[in-house]
DNA sequence: CTACAATCAAAACGAACGTTTGATCCAATC
DNA sequence: GATTGGATCAAACGTTCGTTTTGATTGTAG
C-alpha cells in the first residue's frame, strides 16, 4: 500500500494545526478553512482523511488520550503488583492519575501544554457529541482510580470520595486551562508575585513542572479534609458522621 | 416615555432565554434564531435592544455579576468589620466568597443552577471579549479577597495562596458545569453510592446545598495543605519552605 | 506499464449565520 | 385628532459555514 509517508505527513499537519487552533479558539468558532489553511493542504483533505470536522476533534483527542490513559492504567498496575494486594497510598494514586497528565505537558512530541489547555478547556464543552466521546474514552480509567480510592480511604463514604474526585478533575482542569489566563482573572501574573522572578515569559514545559508542583499538594490536601457535617439531610440518614482519619 | 412593561417584558424573556441556551449548547452553538425564537420575540428583538450577540451574552451575565460581586464585597466589608482589624479565618473568607456564589443556585429569582453552570462554562471560554469581560467584573472582588488571603497567611507565600486561589475557582467552576456531566465522567450517579437514596432527579435547589456542602471542606482543605517542597528553584529561594500552620 | 491512493485547485452546494432595513403598531404627548 | 417615537414585525441582506464534486496531477507499488 502506497501509505507511506506523505499520507501521514498530511495527517498529521491536520492534527497540530487542529489541535492548536481548536484550544486556541474552541470547537465552534474553529473552521475548516482556517484548519486547512494554517496546515497548507487542500480544504478537502480534513473530510478526505477524517470524514467531518466532528470526527477530526475526535481522532485530535484520540492520539493523545489512548496513549496517556494507557499510562495511567500500567502506573496504577505497577503501584498495586508493588502493595502486593495492601491499598494504595493517596498521595500514590493521585500521582499515577494527575502525575501522569502533567508531564505530557512537559513533553511537545506528547502535545505539551498545548494539548493540556485543549483537554481542560473540551471537558467543560457542551456539545453531545464531545461528551460521549469523553465518556467511553475515560471510563476505565476512571473506574480502575475510583476503586483504587475507594480501597485507600475505606473510612469515607464512597460517594464522598467521588465527589472529591470530581472536584480534583475540575481543579486540574481548570488550572491547566486558564494558564494563561491567569493575570486577567487575578489581574497580575503569577510569577511576580511574592518576589519571584517573573519577567521571563514561562516556557510550557517549565510551567508544567510549577504547575504539577503546586497542584499536587493541593488536591492531596482536599482529598483529605474532614468530612463535612451532615446539617440537614432530607431523610435521617446512617451515621457516618465521623472525622476524617488525617494519617495517610 | 412609553417604556412601562411590554419592552422590560421582552428583554427579560430574552434574557432568560438566552441564559438557559448558552448554557445548554455554549456560545458559539447557540443561535439568535433559536433564542428568539424560544422567547417568542421577533429575531430583531435581540439587535435592537442588545446591539449584537455579544452584548447580549455581556448583559446576560451583567445582571447577575453585579449583585453576585457586590454581595461578596458586602460580605467581607462586614466580617472586616467585625474582626476589627485582626485577619479573618480561610474558612470565613471561603465562606463568604464560594458561599454567596453557590447560594445564588438555590434561589431560581437569582439564576439559579442555570446561572451557575452558565458560569462555570463560560469561565473557560477563549473568546477574546468574554475573558476581557469577565476581568473586568471580577477585578475588584478578585482583589479585595486576594488581599484578604494574604492577611489571613501571613506565613505562606502569597504566590502560592493565588495558585491555590486558582485551583479553588477551578475545583468550584468545574464542579458546578459538571453537576449534569458527573455521571457520563464518572459513569455513575453520584447518588446511587454509598447508599443514598438516589431514584430523586436532584431538585436544582437540593442540588446546589448539596454541592456547597461538599465543596467547602475540599476547598479549605486544598488551602491549607502543606506547602511543596521546593525541588529544582531555577534561582536559590529565600528559605520560606516551612510548612503551613494547621490551625486555623 | 498499469493501477491506485493521495493531493491538489477550483467551484459549487444548501444551509445557517449575525445583522440590517423599512414598514407597522400603539400608547403618550401636544 | 394629529404627531411623535419606542417597540415589534416580516423580510431580506451579505457572509461564512461544513461538505461535496470535478478533474487533473503526483508518486509509488505491483
Amino acid at each position: 500500500m502506497p501509505d507511506s509517508k506523505a499520507s501521514n505527513d498530511t495527517r498529521e499537519r491536520i492534527l497540530d494545526v487542529a489541535e492548536r487552533l481548536f484550544m486556541q479558539h474552541g470547537y465552534e468558532a474553529t473552521s475548516m478553512r482556517s484548519i486547512t489553511g494554517a496546515a497548507e493542504v487542500n480544504l478537502a483533505a480534513v473530510n478526505y482523511h477524517f470524514g467531518s470536522k466532528e470526527a477530526l476533534l475526535r481522532e485530535v483527542f484520540r492520539r493523545r488520550l489512548a496513549w496517556l490513559n494507557q499510562q495511567r492504567l500500567q502506573a496504577l498496575d505497577r503501584l498495586e503488583e508493588a502493595a502486593g494486594g495492601a491499598p494504595l497510598k493517596p498521595s500514590q494514586i493521585l500521582e499515577a492519575f494527575f502525575g501522569t497528565l502533567l508531564r505530557m505537558g512537559e513533553e511537545p512530541s506528547l502535545g505539551g501544554m498545548t494539548f493540556l489547555r485543549l483537554l481542560g478547556r473540551t471537558l467543560t464543552e457542551p456539545a453531545e457529541f464531545i461528551r460521549t466521546f469523553f465518556a467511553g474514552e475515560y471510563a476505565e480509567v476512571i473506574d480502575r482510580y475510583k476503586l483504587a480510592l475507594f480501597r485507600a480511604l475505606p473510612d469515607v463514604p464512597q460517594a464522598e470520595i467521588v465527589w472529591r474526585l470530581h472536584f480534583m478533575l475540575g481543579a486540574m482542569s481548570y488550572a491547566i486551562a486558564g494558564t494563561d489566563v491567569l493575570q486577567v482573572v487575578t489581574g497580575c501574573e503569577v510569577g511576580d508575585l511574592a518576589g519571584e522572578a517573573a519577567a521571563e515569559e514561562l516556557g510550557d514545559t517549565a510551567l508544567a513542572r510549577r504547575l504539577a508542583q503546586r497542584l499536587m499538594p493541593f488536591l492531596l490536601g482536599g482529598l483529605r479534609a474532614p468530612l463535612p457535617r451532615f446539617e440537614e439531610s432530607p431523610i435521617t440518614r446512617a451515621a457516618s458522621a465521623g472525622g476524617l482519619p488525617t494519617e495517610v
